[in-house]
DNA sequence: CACAGAAGTTAACAACCACTAACATACGAT
DNA sequence: ATCGTATGTTAGTGGTTGTTAACTTCTGTG
């Protein structure tokens, strides 16, 4: 197997067991042995497990790709479609990663400064798209005079704890809602909220 | 010292360092150290490590007191009063006990079931609750129609993540905003949309 | 073919961790 | 006064973990 490939391997596997279980509790073991390999060569490509964790932080920071969404949705004047597609949007991301924002949380648990930072740049992005359309619809006339800012953060915060529902308290919120029809549901209410 | 004081405050200690840094970094030697006590000395009070665990679990969920403000709401008519009082009580709880949300967070994301069932049973309290309320002012004709469980869930989970903004992403979301600002930017949204 | 370097192995080390055995002391009840 | 119990200590054990040293195997290149 070429270096890369079993470099890719590693990020993989490292990504998958790190929000399972969290850092702490994967072991160098674990890891290698679910690369197929001893723990020795898995330092061959990476100097130590906490480097590999900062790959995998690194690697999901460049997964996300918002610029299509933000193309997308720049010039709509529709609250509904706005709130709508931004929702949908965090969500099908996270379904799709499903790992990734229980590592995220996880590690800005754990303290852990580089995770936050990650988490943040993530959360922050969709807010500031946010309050940016938001201010912009206002400006419009399309909606009422609110402090845009905390209204995406809230919005933002209620998408995020809707997503995590889903992965990580799956079984244990009584009735499984799909996060789509929880979309429908709600964001009608805050557009209703927000439009003069 | 008395066996139940000691027992006490290996508990609030327990707590203060679970939340800090999780289960898993927390050594039994740092507990002990912080009682002002050797390690064996612990396991005169407590059998195990996990036990400590346990038994902070079980204070935690003991530590809740909503009987007052259901009380207080069960009769309410309005709308703003019923979703400011709820998102106050939660937001004052975590406020009065930063550590709870993010042990509770921490473990469950650790994949510990009890405190999932801690974490839901505070949670779904809450849920529970508002959506019984909603029910009921539907039934008035104080709000339009909605599915309310829904409704509730996400209410409460935006709550939920604005207290988690406070306490875990302390400087890590630009400005930061008071709890009490947010609740009086975002509670009349959600009037706004729900009310008839 | 020779060989350099990448990638893998076995074996082991030092540090740490949860936990325990064995012993010491304070103190209330009889 | 004495005994039992609660509560503490010192010293140490077995197991785990991240990491490394030393050695082997594979592979592409001049």
């Amino acid at each position: 197997m070429a270096k890369t490939d079993r470099k890719t391997q590693i990020l993989t596997e490292a990504t998958r067991l790190f929000s399972e279980s969290g850092y702490d509790k994967v072991t160098v073991k674990q890891l290698a042995d679910a690369c197929g390999i001893t723990e020795p060569a898995l330092y061959r490509h990476y100097s130590s497990k906490e480097a590999i964790y900062d790959a995998v932080l690194d690697s999901i920071s460049k997964r996300l790709n918002y610029d299509e969404l933000f193309e997308q949705l720049g010039k709509t004047n529709d609250v509904e479609v706005l709130l709508k597609s931004i929702a949908n949007h965090i969500l099908d991301y996270f379904s799709e990663n499903q790992d990734v924002y229980r590592l995220l949380l996880y590690s800005a648990l754990r303290g852990h400064t580089k995770s936050k930072q990650v988490y943040q740049a993530i959360r922050g992005t969709y807010v500031r798209f946010l309050y940016t359309q938001l201010d912009r619809l206002y400006e419009m006339g399309s909606i009422i005079n609110k402090n845009n800012e905390m209204t995406a953060r809230c919005f933002i915060g209620m998408v995020f704890d809707c997503a995590l529902g889903v992965t990580l308290w799956k079984g244990f919120q009584g009735k499984q809602f799909d996060p789509p029809d929880v979309i429908a549901n709600n964001v009608p209410i805050y557009v209703r909220g927000l439009t003069s």
